[in-house]
DNA sequence: TTGCAGAATGCAAGCGCTTACATTAGATTT
DNA sequence: AAATCTAATGTAAGCGCTTGCATTCTGCAA
């Protein structure tokens, strides 16, 4: 018996450029033009082209092209988490940005973990990154010498420095850190809790700490006392340094009169967690956030907090890497942006009541 | 002037799988092989050969890899939006099970817009997606047609239906809702105010509506009745809906009782909302949400809503795909995942002041 | 009419990898 | 020791596309 033409058909391959070559009666070579530079093939064959595309339901090979393109016109994005909405509305925006410029983005998260971090850098690169965001400047060596090593264009977002080590995209997380405590200590406070994020492995949260720091050193006051929790990344452990910072075991001319928050996570856990110990805010405990994201709008009562400009940095982001690969030669520069303290009634004036005399 | 060596060297090309056979000193299939799948080479071998590897930095390129090898070993989805959580912790889930597979998952959102969607998807199989993770059974029938003709395997995640066109893990979001009902009938509620998600281009908002429907429509009790209201995908819409429902003008014994939400978002924005028209909740104004994400728990009250099994679907989904990419014969059935009500305090006994008579 | 510039198209050489098949070396059997 | 089998490795043919260069065509000036 031999093979039947259904047999013959079955797992049909998909066509290639060749096929519609053949079908448009032109050389591959014009079909690859009509579709990447549609102006460098005349009207009348271009059309032709297009319509054996469509007859055949041609899409071309990712792969192929990229072997012998040498570009993807794809970036990827490596984030801590995608379990908040802490880097969504940046990332949207990068998003909206690359797709205008023809680029595809990829994103994988690092659980914010820098081993993994630097595999899932590998792995974008592997199938083929063309550029990269990366939040934050403190990772292991390795994966800057892997970038530069493969001429990988990067921006580092979420964070700025003044080095020309790197291209950052973002805002001086220390130094807004200092101005939100300049609006606490204006409001009275002088008992700060602190509820940072992981500091180890995060530059962001580090940054934030030092930048409370540093203004409680400034501080003219000379009775200011700093008290410092360290959170993971949850509601539920925001709520647990709260609960730790705020300890019933201290007399209340002790206590915190104001928690400080590494973000608004955290901040949103703390406030859950004051009210639930009988507390009021901020009545009676004044809470900070960082990062400005919606549900800092929707917890009772809405979060002070650092307002940052998410969309503009994954916009200005994109626009950086989109440049760089353009003109390849081009050395895309760092922007600096502005967060500002967005006022919403979880910070307010200590209530004398518990104040030092 | 001849050329210095310096130039020649200029922009150092990477090295590929040749440069490390020849300084492994065997053949490219070889080094290929100790790469793939090491037990096909002798542990001496191997062993030169991942020497050279690290020696030479080198890592495979992409594109030749998967036109050589005609699969890329990445998982594509496309999800509604990346700006709030809804999909974020099975996407997590889903990733971190491919992860342990071998595979990468590269995101795209749509915004909910199909013709994003579409997009989206041609734009992930063209860069060589092998399986595909899709939110939802609706969408134009030439994606289906589109995956079908090139044998992608995909998965329909957050719906199940009782039909063999699809795969489906996920859930009866139509089921979920009609139980939702049954419990706010059992509180005594009568006049009810649905606030639903845009169902022009979502599917499981439309079935969420239909279940409301339903268990109206079944409900013996003959003094019911609902209006409904449609909102975007924001808090704020919530809030706005919720505002059109509890109009000022009603009278107090012609305003719904409560506000039966489509998702979580929706539910939040209409707490958020009734409690600025002065309104208790659940006192005055009962309200409930759908989906179970973080915010949840967050919200005062927190909310009575439908749990989602947002890991377990993740999990499954990726076991679906890897399962069938792995053999590739075989074909994946659907899973049926179980919602379950979760009640928290936003929804309570009817307040019989407002009741009827 | 002829010549020629410039535009449009075709030709064909890879891009870097995988893999079927051929070859070789080593172990085992007779 | 020869014959046979098996495991390890090598050979080389593509995979489907882009692109430099060669070729052909067109229109226009001479």
């Amino acid at each position: 018996m031999a093979a039947t033409e259904e047999s013959v058909l079955r797992s049909p391959s998909l066509p290639t450029l060749q096929d519609v070559a053949k079908a448009a009666n032109v050389s591959t070579a014009t079909v690859s033009r009509a579709l990447n530079r549609p102006d460098a093939v005349v009207q009348e064959t271009r059309e032709r082209v297009l319509e054996a595309v469509a007859r055949l339901g041609y899409s071309p090979n990712f792969g192929a092209r990229a072997l012998a393109a040498k570009r993807t016109n794809t970036i990827g994005a490596v984030i801590p988490t995608m379990e908040n909405a802490i880097f969504a509305r940046g990332l949207q925006a990068f998003q909206e940005t690359l797709s205008a410029g023809g680029c595809t983005l990829l994103v994988a998260s690092s659980s914010y973990r820098s081993d993994l971090e630097e595999e899932q850098v590998r792995a974008l690169v592997a199938r083929g990154a063309d550029g990269l965001l990366l939040i934050g400047k403190h990772r292991h060596h390795s994966i800057y010498d892997f970038l530069q090593g493969r001429g990988i264009p990067y921006v580092l977002a979420w964070t700025y420095h003044d080095d020309r080590d790197h291209t950052y995209v973002g805002f001086d997380n220390r130094f807004a850190a200092a101005a939100m405590m300049e609006k606490v200590f204006a409001y009275g406070h002088r008992r700060i809790g602190m509820i940072a994020g992981l500091t180890a492995e995060n530059d962001r949260a580090r940054d934030r700490l030092h930048g409370v720091r540093e203004a409680v050193g400034n501080c003219q006051q000379d009775d200011v006392t700093l008290c410092v929790a360290e959170a993971s990344y949850s509601y539920e452990d925001g709520g647990r340094a709260a609960a730790e910072l705020l300890s019933p075991s201290l007399p209340p001319d002790k206590r915190p009169t104001v928690l400080v928050c590494g973000n608004d996570i955290l901040a949103v856990g703390a406030i859950k967690q004051v009210k639930s110990m009988g507390l009021r805010v901020p009545d009676d405990v004044s809470v900070t956030g960082f990062d400005d994201i919606e549900v800092a709008n929707i917890v009772d009562p809405p979060l002070t907090t650092v307002h940052v400009p998410h969309r503009e940095m994954g916009t200005l982001a994109a626009q950086s890497l989109l440049q760089v690969l353009g003109h390849s030669g081009s050395t895309c520069s760092s922007q600096k942006l502005q967060p500002r303290i967005v006022e919403r009634g979880s910070l307010s004036q200590i209530n004398t009541k518990f104040a030092d005399e």
